[in-house]
DNA sequence: AATTTTTATTTGTCCGTATATATTCAGAAA
DNA sequence: TTTCTGAATATATACGGACAAATAAAAATT
């Protein structure tokens, strides 16, 4: 685990904070004795002394000799004028997320909101930090996009906090299943869809699916790229999907893209649909280094429209994502959340097909 | 006796303070350590740990682990803790800028900052704008990145208030020249003379420059461009030389290079030095679409690494720019100068050359 | 019944030890 | 000369124990 290298008395700091922040706790209400702390949890007296003595400097905690220790009541954040708003994302310097970065940037400065980035590293650790962090400040509202949001929700106290303490936040691109609260996203099953059926028509019959499967974007997308096998009637091998992780993503799908492209003719897949652009660049390469052409020997379509798309040589046909667009209603959607207390309705975008040069009839 | 009561750690606590306000001790000056100051007053490390930590926490001091610890300068009035750090960049969403963001981000972080993001667009009315916003709210320090820095700094009122009122801050990619703060930067001028070397020792003559001369940036490499003509005794051309401004980017160089590619062979460049790679890669393509190859009818080098670099067919010849280390090290340079007070000196980095696909011997 | 005393509990102070990790610097290696 | 390596040194983390001081509840006394 890599709370091996998070000392003891950090993490026990963090826990004690989080029975405080999620109400566990109330103030004035009594916590366990240090001993008692220590038999739990296993650590000595003095390791629990340090979480507990540093929380009652931060002003959590106070302690009284002899009687035991304390939560402290809320210091009364006064609501006042804050107007800064966090967005939370997996990646910031990655793919298309510097756009909607951007997009939200640029309606949050417009509307005079200041904008706190942090990003998880699609880190759920580090989503639950950043999270923490963000309730112990004034903040107008969040931006968030979940982390592996197909692998649960860990951190949902924290949410629930965020709904106590009326701290308002929409989701992009997904939502964790177990929330209700505002989405933007696109129609990613549909998006999946059409890229399929789009090849199906061009006369391909063996189409390979690569799909990153621990968000709900990539298992959506799936989805999309079963259905339309079911609804023309094709059957579809197990042996021309493949699911990873992003932990895999530069690895698993590359080599087995290898050993696809190697079986026999009658085999061998006519046509792929990739997760995204930027695993459709990556499988490109490995397709040119093998000697074969897109599309002469093989279609290939992506999904987003990111920068990657129109970059190589082959422009890839693929599906946009709204990038910068969804970032600005998102930020919108978040402002008329905050300044009216709206309730809001999801926002969905509908994909379309972009035909480039990738793909062709077979 | 009084003493008698009063706690032994508390005594020291007074003790070393009365080192530091009486001037015994000087700000950054390291303390004798820990197991100095038990043998000395007979203390054992804990209790002295015990005092030294308090200090520690209350300003007076701060430790480094492996090295001692240290007086800490004395800090003004207003410092309240805020730990929000700002960073202002021309862009956010595009080329190496997320890269660098991210750096910064991850080390923030780490450290307990807030991150607020702020982009000027390349607009030097938006990046007044900003740090006008800035300056109403505390603000531990800043990360600022020039806008159009060859043309001059409009806003410098609004950076000697930053001065006054004590918010650090630093530079990145470029510096105002009217200004002296602390710059994280690359040796610019160093990494046009490498590829244009390079070309040169090629065997290439005719060399095309195309350089963004709106920031100091591309003003530095164009100047490295011409040190090497120069030093190679090579004529250089005025027409084989182009310069362009942020606006002009996806016009001015693009139709020029069609024209300079329509010339006579004799005059024809044989290669093209670019401003980075993101000009490179759409000359790239302007020049696939009149038939020629790179490199064997023309060789061609970016400037900064970026992904476009390796995204293409055609793998750039080009020189890196440290992107994320440097967001790291800029983060890591102002929180030295926040916490501690510290004088700091400016990170050079030294270019070095990236030898791909793109450039061939003549 | 009210008060005082005792006792158990809880936090505060203090000491000891061990190991981990970061930094520095002298000496070896290139 | 520069770069790398390892030893020495510094703080960081963690465990253990002991006793002191304050508190609260139980027991004993008035």
């Amino acid at each position: 685990m890599k709370e091996k290298s998070v000392p003891k008395y950090l993490q026990l700091k963090r826990e004690i904070l989080s029975w405080i922040q999620s109400g566990k706790l109330s103030p004035n209400e009594k916590i366990p004795t240090e001993h008692e702390i220590a038999n739990q949890f296993q650590l000595s007296r003095h390791t629990v002394r340090q979480a507990l003595g540093e929380l009652e400097n931060e002003g959590w905690l106070y302690k009284i000799q002899g009687s035991g220790t304390f939560v402290s009541k809320p210091k009364l954040a006064s609501k006042q004028e804050v107007k800064t708003v966090a967005i939370l994302t997996t990646y910031i310097s990655d793919y298309i997320f510097p756009h909607i970065v951007r997009g939200a940037e640029e309606t949050l400065r417009e509307k005079g909101y200041r904008l706190l980035l942090a990003s998880t590293d699609n880190d759920k650790t580090k989503e639950r930090d950043h999270l923490e962090a963000m309730i112990q400040q004034p903040l107008s509202g969040l931006i968030i996009e979940p982390t592996k949001s197909a692998q649960g929700n860990p951190n949902l106290s924290y949410y629930l906090t965020l709904n106590n303490l009326h701290i308002p936040y929409v989701m992009i691109n997904e939502c964790y299943l177990e929330m209700s609260c505002p989405v933007i996203k696109m129609d990613d099953e549909k998006g999946g869809y059409l890229l399929t059926e789009h090849l199906i028509q061009l006369g391909h019959r063996r189409i390979a699916g690569f799909f990153k499967t621990d968000d709900l974007q990539g298992v959506s997308r799936l989805k999309g790229f079963i259905r339309a096998h079911q609804e023309y009637n094709l059957p579809l091998s197990s042996r021309h999907l493949v699911t990873y992780t992003t932990e895999e993503k530069d690895t698993k799908p590359l080599e087995l893209v290898r050993s696809f492209l190697q079986q026999a003719d009658v085999e061998r897949a006519t046509a792929i649909v990739c997760y995204n652009d930027e695993l459709a660049i990556k499988l490109l390469d490995v397709i040119r280094q093998l000697g074969l052409n897109v599309p002469d020997d093989i279609s290939i379509v992506g999904f987003d429209d990111s920068t990657f798309a129109t970059a190589t040589e082959v422009k890839l046909t693929t599906v946009p994502h709204p990038k910068a667009e969804m970032g600005i209603r998102a930020a919108e959607t978040l402002i008329q959340m905050i300044e009216r207390n709206e309730e809001i309705q999801d926002i969905i975008y509908q994909p379309e097909l972009i035909i480039r040069e990738s793909t062709k009839k077979i």
